[in-house]
DNA sequence: CTGAAAGCGCTTACAG
DNA sequence: CTGAAAGCGCTTACAG
């Protein structure tokens, strides 16, 4: 439409040089008080903003970061993350940063090309699994990026995640502390396995610990898959230890199909049965008053991320960081 | 780490000029087979990749599409916004785009400041209501954009969405060949109402008129907000119509805990209640198999606002295009 | 069929 | 405190 306004048009108004008002566009100090006053008055009028692709040309740097998704997620993705997706491109926009989805099946191949064509200045890795590929490639680019997960090895990168051994180690002395000797844990499935996923291995792993150290009788139930009816599973498992007490669940679509799954049962909670859910308070419209839970809040993990993220390009030699939020245990509300 | 590659690299290490590497690049037909196979051949030898900050420079163009949030999409963001992203950016990447996610709460100025400093091609708007003010702004702009919703004027932009209205009749024509005379449209939140949101203002809109063209008696349950229990509402508008003899339901959530709270309730479906049910075919987790229902798919619209954009660049004076996808209405499986 | 050159809109040493 | 100028890595008329 009406023609574009460019750095050289402000400097001609204002009648000061391109470089100049280049400078006031960085908060040079070394430009007068009133120059810079003057440059932004015809910077307002004439509605300049700066041509995005020129600054990246000139400076080499895209001030975008690269949000990955997981290579192969397969059928199962998180109804969350389209929330995390929004919160950590909110963050990144607050700290001048915009954000690119890089989604296709090649995650590897994707990475690669957006960071040799200098599209991004680095990478979150969404949901990271142990040995993913993912890592590997971002250290062969040399790149800014913060891993998104728990995996064994993080191979030098930053990380960051829900803390989720202690929160296990929360939940199985809360299980002591109420008295229940033989429980269940209901986690993920078992395909959720197989793709190492730490948040469903660490916890696992956690709990089985803790269920020595404290002397509890546990048994893990793991759905085969993520296309079963989770309430259905959610019984069967009932069915299958009678002697339980008490449930952990660990588990997505089954934290948000129980309260349903047991009522139709007739299951009364907490007197039938203990449940301690593990679920991000973002879950709104499900219920799940009667549960004790361990509130894991999205807002903050992402938060963390793209502060990591940038912390990281702005200094690319500091220690590697590894950061835990460790989540409470939050009681049932009667109501 | 290793120097970067640039243009000039590869026609000096081919023995030609950077226009001819740029040509083959572009694949220009005036250079020779032999000469550009030769280029080719350099090209992946250094591995080299275009920069993209230059090339945006040059040719005024982006490649990147611009994904913009709703603006105040306030507690409720559905479970498919982030499978939604995912698809677009996949499309895109087909089509050589790249995607960028908009998100921030200032929608419309954050969509100013996208296409002011280039960063994008064009907008793909989400979740529009009627009057949505990310229309007006993509108007004044006057920019690509396709809008993803049914607004009741689209302000002369491209418009793809689900055919809420056909959907609508199908499900009422199915309610009269089952022989309901009377029948409860559980429908989305007032809220969703209040925002004037296109799919849900059509559908009502269009059961309505055909509850009237097919004389059933008809009564609208529609929650307050998105943060109450749906399985107390949906039982909560059951005992409100108890001559009601079978029930659509269009509302996310609703659709999900249905079955359970139905169950919950010793109601039985089909028997009991005849229920319809809106939702995308990739809602796999949740158990639907004794709702009849509308099997939207989030795949396909992703496809078709993608297409849609991208033949708007190619072509800004082509006829304004209005897409909607009619899904058919799917009869329960036994199981 | 190929190349020299201008230009895209910035930033940043370097002079003054 | 400010400006002239080079350079970032491409593309694209324009010559030849």
């Amino acid at each position: 439409m009406d023609k574009v306004v460019t750095i050289s048009d402000v400097a001609q108004a204002a009648g000061v040089s391109k470089a100049t008002v280049s400078y006031v566009l960085s908060n040079d100090k070394r430009i007068s008080k009133q120059t810079a006053e003057k440059v932004r008055r015809t910077i307002d009028d004439l509605g300049y903003t700066v041509n995005h692709a020129a600054r990246a040309l000139s400076t080499k740097k895209s001030n975008v970061l690269g949000i990955v998704s997981p290579t192969h997620h397969g059928v199962y993705l998180s109804s969350f993350f389209g929330l995390h997706i929004y919160l950590l491109s909110e963050y990144a926009a607050q700290s001048g940063y915009d954000s690119m989805f890089i989604g296709s099946d090649d995650g590897c191949d994707a990475m690669r090309k957006a960071s040799a064509s200098h599209k991004v200045d680095g990478f979150i890795l969404m949901d990271v699994c142990d040995n993913d590929s993912r890592m590997t490639t971002a250290n062969e680019i040399g790149i800014p990026t913060v891993v998104f997960g728990s995996p064994t090895s993080s191979f030098g990168l930053d990380t960051v995640d829900s803390d989720f051994r202690s929160e296990a180690a929360r939940c199985m002395q809360c299980m002591a502390a109420n008295n229940h000797k033989e429980i269940i844990l209901y986690s993920w499935s078992k395909s959720i396995f197989k793709k190492r996923m730490g948040f469903a291995l660490r916890f696992r792993d956690q709990i089985i610990q803790s269920a020595e150290d404290l002397g509890i009788v546990l048994h893990i139930y793991s759905p085969d898959n993520d296309e079963s009816d989770p309430a259905g599973e959610l019984l069967h498992a009932l069915h299958l230890y009678p002697h339980a007490t008490a449930m952990i669940i660990h588990n997505e679509s089954a934290s948000i199909i129980a309260p349903q799954a047991f009522s139709a049962s007739g299951i009364q909670i907490p007197d039938d049965l203990y449940v301690i859910s593990v679920f991000p308070k973002q879950m709104q419209w499900s219920v799940l008053a009667s549960f004790a839970f361990v509130q894991t809040d999205i807002d903050q993990l992402a938060q963390k991320i793209v502060s990591t993220l940038v912390a990281r390009i702005q200094d690319p030699d500091a220690p590697i960081t590894r950061s835990l939020l460790d989540f409470t245990l939050q009681q049932p509300v009667s109501r």
